[in-house]
DNA sequence: CACCATTATAACTGGGTGATAAAATAATGT
DNA sequence: ACATTATTTTATCACCCAGTTATAATGGTG
């Protein structure tokens, strides 16, 4: 498993690959070419085949990919095979939402326990998840050996929760608040923008008849 | 005005600069040079330069951006300076969470209706929008001019409701379902898989030693 | 009139695509 | 059943183009 620079743009589009395979899987499917997946993904057959070179030969000449092995060598370049716990600091529809979303459990997050400042929901249980006082985050976060921090609250809210989980040794914040984290080098922040994400849509509705495309199309980019 | 051919990465990062502009504007900022602004977002002078000149000068030498005036700039080329009508179909966490995200309102985003299948949910109000049943979607569509639909249903009725919605006249898609849709190319697609956002997450928090950066470090990059 | 910051231009870097070579499978004939 | 040929498909290389960063030229500011 060489270590050595992957680029972005692939590691970017190796969740896509994983949930295609995961299809084929279902229906049954034992072998894939390129040829065959670019096919259905619309992409090319090149670009497959550079994007999995990157992790070493997968494929075999005059066979093509095993999607089985395939499927489980993308989850460990992914590090989805292992156990991953989080919390979701942020109790409203947006954090609960989450909470609910049963596949990530199947993916290997495991939500630990969800956080808010709201007396009201302190207390309830989603999902089997109670809802705790912020109060408590960080002997928590400790406690629980928790790695990843959902952050689904206000921006205001965000960098001083932001800090106060770093202290307490989080590896990675997914951020939905609709502000910038700073934090040191050695903490991930992963941005979910849905607002910048709508004026994307936006500007590209008011910019229609100049999209560059080929009449039927599968929506590929972006996540 | 100048409608020729704008990169999609300066179009991705429209609206973060907008975001800032919109910051400065509360602190009552009047003015700011690229360099100012480039040590505030954590991109390189240059770019910021290069990102706005696409668009015709807005600067002037020897003083900088007006950010007044650059931030309605910006949000006319974004096309939120006019309304867009929306509707929400999938009436469950997360649809409700952006019903309730009063912020697209303010940026245009009229939600006109919100529709689920379940007969529970069916006649209930969030935020003073009845939840409707998907039967009467079409006729809704048409009748009230949406043009954008955001689909918060599990994959396995995405694809079915999206063709629906193409057949209605629908201009745009913001596709919430872990799957691939395909659509005529006049119509716009705007994906939020947040499961590869997870693992993309995943991906770097399993990889950090070889992250690039330079210490303390804002974040920047990703919807 | 010196300074400052933009604009315009140029150099560079890297991702994406297509082409070629190599390797393994499948098919064919003896 | 085995050897040989044809086909399939990956792996690798080279090229092109877009995006990014750096530099030179231009024009206001104070």
């Amino acid at each position: 498993m060489a270590d050595k620079e992957i680029s972005k743009a692939v590691i970017a589009r190796l969740p896509r690959y994983y949930r295609h395979l995961g299809e084929l899987m279902e229906d049954g499917v034992e072998r894939i070419s390129s040829n065959e997946l670019s096919l259905r993904m619309k992409v090319t057959a090149s670009q497959i085949r550079q994007d999995l070179n990157n992790f070493g030969g997968f494929g075999q000449q005059g066979y093509g990919y095993n999607v089985k092995y395939l499927y489980t060598e993308i989850a460990k370049i992914l590090g989805i095979d292992r156990q991953h716990n989080l919390v979701i600091i942020g109790a409203g529809n947006l954090g609960q939402a989450i909470a609910n979303y049963a596949n990530f459990e199947k993916r290997g997050f495991l939500i630990k326990g969800m956080f808010d400042i709201n007396p009201r929901l302190i207390g309830l249980v989603v999902r089997g998840i109670e809802i705790r006082s912020v109060d408590d985050l960080e002997q928590f976060v400790i406690d629980n050996n928790v790695q990843i921090a959902a952050l689904t609250i206000p921006k205001t809210k965000a960098p001083e929760i932001a800090d106060r989980l770093v202290r307490a040794g989080i590896k990675a914040i997914w951020n939905f608040a609709h502000t910038d984290l700073t934090v040191p080098d050695d903490v991930v922040v992963e941005n979910v923008h849905l607002s910048e994400s709508l004026m994307r849509l936006s500007y590209r509705v008011c910019n229609m008849q100049d999209q560059e495309s080929d009449k039927y199309r599968q929506t590929a980019k972006n996540s």
